[in-house]
DNA sequence: TTAAATTTGTGTTATTAAACATATTTATAT
DNA sequence: ATATAAATATGTTTAATAACACAAATTTAA
């Protein structure tokens, strides 16, 4: 994937962003956007880092996380096309509290921090739009502090199931999730050990909930899931 | 208090943001400026209500709070003079996901968020000042994520503790926390039951930690506690 | 293509924290 | 001042989930 994946992004403009900036504005940005090749597990930041570029997901799925105590995970965020992260440290003059990390072969783009302040202070659009984007994961961040505490495991699994068919949806066949990840993953989006995260998955099967073929996890019974997502 | 507290508020610019404005911008603020006095206890604004104001802490203290599974609230976030809140869901364009409370007697002024959008699309700065707000508070919030789902009781509570310490302060004595707070509210902040948090504080009274007198509460040994918090 | 490593699955035990029960103290209202 | 309610304190039981152990299946790498 080349160049032209940014005219891609440009054109169909799912976020909104492009359609603020004048041609000015929309060249400084085409010639400092750097595409980048991730591979499967490939971390694209870690917790600590000094954040420098906005980044854009622009093929694959990605995983903001972090680390916790005696190497437990948590999976903060799922990123999908074409969204943008990274940025939130920047802002804050902070190193990152969390990390990024490639689920699956990815293409993403970056673009300096620096550039996108100078668009910023240009432009009130830009400015609005990451408002906009902030205020809506913070209260994403918020609603998890509660439901990841207060859920037990069940409500936190179908929670998690529900999230990946959010993001990612289904294949063409309207009932598997279109993403494939390891149960540790599962586990880790879920706050949960992976014996866990198994061992209910294996009871949403017996419950007909779900199917389950290696990582391929089909949705049998979305309607009851949503139910225990939100009362389990 | 009347309205000479925002005159106040204004000259000491605790929080840099009316130094950002014009005159005529700060004519049109000082109009709009409405002071509130609230109670111990007073709900200020309810989860699933439209967002429709800025607020500003002038005096007191208010907690950001979210009700969750089975009447348990967790405590989202400690406010403090001068700080602003009640703004994320509006900029969201969400109804808000959590409420606000005062802990005690608290002056507040309140300000049109319209009219706070009004001054973003006109003046920079005042952008970047809720960028900077809303990313600092959404890297708290994925911390806290993390603190709360793998932290054990004595770990969190300490935790909140040495929250309760940065945020209000000590009292002149250099060791009594400067809020009371009820052993409820411990418990809704370290995301524990009631129960929990008065047998573990007793706990560190045991340890010559902390001294416990109705609901004042002295730090003996902050360097402790801070080692609890990290490790525990 | 075979060995090694990793992931998945399942049973068992241990631990943590919630739930419950009840007494005591403190605050509030009449 | 006294009754009532609310908050604090503490002991006991129960439930939820982590920790551990190990086998089977799958993936990865030599």
């Amino acid at each position: 994937m080349i160049k032209s994946a940014l005219e891609k992004v440009i054109s169909e403009d799912l976020s909104e962003i492009w359609s603020i900036l004048d041609s000015e504005e929309k060249r400084r940005i085409t010639d400092a956007f750097v595409i980048h090749n991730f591979k499967k597990n490939q971390i694209i930041y870690a917790e600590g880092e000094e954040p420098e570029y906005l980044w854009c997901l622009l093929k694959g799925k990605v995983k903001l996380f972090k680390d916790g105590i005696g190497g437990r995970s948590q999976i903060l965020r799922l990123i999908r096309p074409v969204q943008y992260f990274g940025y939130r440290a920047y802002f804050a003059e902070e190193p990152y509290v969390s990390s990024a990390g490639a689920f699956e072969a990815s293409v993403l783009g970056s673009l300096p921090m620096s550039l996108v302040m100078d668009m910023i202070k240009n432009n009130n659009r830009i400015a609005l739009f990451f408002i906009k984007e902030l205020s809506r994961n913070l209260g994403g961040s918020d609603t998890r502090i509660v439901n990841l505490t207060q859920k037990h495991i069940r409500g936190r699994l179908a929670e998690s199931l529900i999230a990946l068919l959010e993001n990612y949806g289904y294949e063409d066949d309207n009932s598997t999730l279109k993403i494939y990840m390891a149960r540790e993953d599962l586990a880790n989006l879920s706050n949960m050990t992976t014996s866990n995260a198994i061992r209910t998955l294996s009871g949403f099967v017996s419950e007909h909930l779900i199917t389950v073929d290696g990582r391929r996890i089909r949705i049998l019974n979305e309607a009851m899931l949503r139910k225990i997502s939100k009362f389990g």
